[in-house]
DNA sequence: GTCTATACGACGATAGAC
DNA sequence: GTCTATCGTCGTATAGAC
């Protein structure tokens, strides 16, 4: 395993921005993120965070009311985060950016902030179908709302002319938004730096693979 | 669920092609594709299969040795099934097919196989990283054979000039599988036709979305 | 082939010491 | 805040009846 378990870290010099308990329940959710994107909701076991946290499995009971509760603490990171800064980059784009440019920004951010915060957004992705009805409901509808967000950007696009129209609006906001999601299972040898990353997909989604002159032959 | 619980079916009249015993233990896998799919791998219990395949859980041990066994029949159906389907579609293409249309039929194929085979599919994707060690590297095994063949689809084309060549042929590759893959993970609402479906991911990655003359003037 | 009953182990959760 | 010890539950796997 390429990352180090992080165990109990030395305690940081200098300032610290969170009290001592809260800093160990981030320590404990980054262990739980890790492992529930390894070993799915059911197959994470409380020993397992535990040990990767660098504590027993019964002082987890401290910090958080029950194992859902440890899981939830986990995927309120991941698609919110992202949801939230995809929305910011786009809506801070200068007022007369154009269409393309907002897709641009929206698929670069949405990548940046997948890999940047790494085991929190695989474990979010992988989990969904697989967490209790209740809980499962709650994120879906996180999903829905950033989906008509992408919805309406795709759709102001074709309306604009600013990208081919005779494609249907769902499946090509599925089909890219599903492009971006899998690259968290991608072997780590051949992860690239972020930047380089969102160019391709940039460029794939946008241009395509085929050469230019046999676009514009037709 | 909209696929209704098949249960114990009805004896099927006329010919069978497999005497009883294979025709139960088909009925076993499909069973455990569909809770493995939506449970994971950890979160699959022989009770649930069980109840889902028309018996008692101890009665899956007449036709499988243990747990394991039964969800490495089910992979089996998966990967491999797609793999093979793949290149059989591509090298049946007459010898002066063009490098495109290689390109296309691999695409279109690998997602007709994949939508076909439903919950065998949807399982073999989401639990590969949930596998237990040794399982898990025969199946990378699988998928590295698969992705050297398209890799060497990919750069061909490339080499000959057929899509451009700017781009990293490895991104490439895992760009368009995941994209393919992650239709799995599509909302039943938003399921097409296959055929509509793979149109749209063929004129997405190969002629992207953009406006050709927006291309042209480059 | 499928059932019921049971042995056994593993994990979540709680209690109380430190 | 964290530890150790323990209880209760649940799921795999086996044995033997039908």
């Amino acid at each position: 395993m390429p990352p180090p378990k992080p165990g109990r870290p030395a305690r940081s010099a200098g300032r610290r921005a969170l009290p001592k308990s809260d800093e160990t329940r981030q320590r404990i959710i980054a262990a739980a993120a890790h492992v529930l994107a390894e070993r799915g909701y059911a197959g994470t076991k409380l020993s397992d965070i535990a040990e990767r946290a660098g504590m027993q499995a019964g002082s987890l009971y401290y910090h958080f009311e029950d194992r859902d509760d440890l899981v939830d603490h986990v995927l309120r990171e991941g698609a919110p985060a992202t949801h939230q800064r995809v929305r910011e980059a786009v809506d801070s784009l200068p007022g007369d950016a154009s269409h393309r440019q907002k897709l641009e920004t929206a698929i670069t951010t949405h990548l940046t902030v997948l890999l940047e915060i790494g085991d929190v957004g695989a474990a979010s992705l992988r989990l969904l179908g697989q967490l209790p009805p209740e809980t499962q409901r709650r994120y879906r509808r996180y999903q829905q709302t950033y989906g008509q967000y992408w919805h309406e950007l795709i759709v102001a696009a074709q309306n604009d002319g600013a990208i081919r129209a005779d494609l249907d609006p769902v499946s090509v906001r599925l089909f890219i938004i599903g492009a971006l999601n899998w690259v968290v299972e991608w072997p780590a040898s051949a992860r690239r730096p972020v930047t380089e990353l969102a160019e391709t997909v940039v460029a794939m989604t946008l241009d395509g693979l085929g050469m230019p002159d046999r676009r514009c032959r037709a």
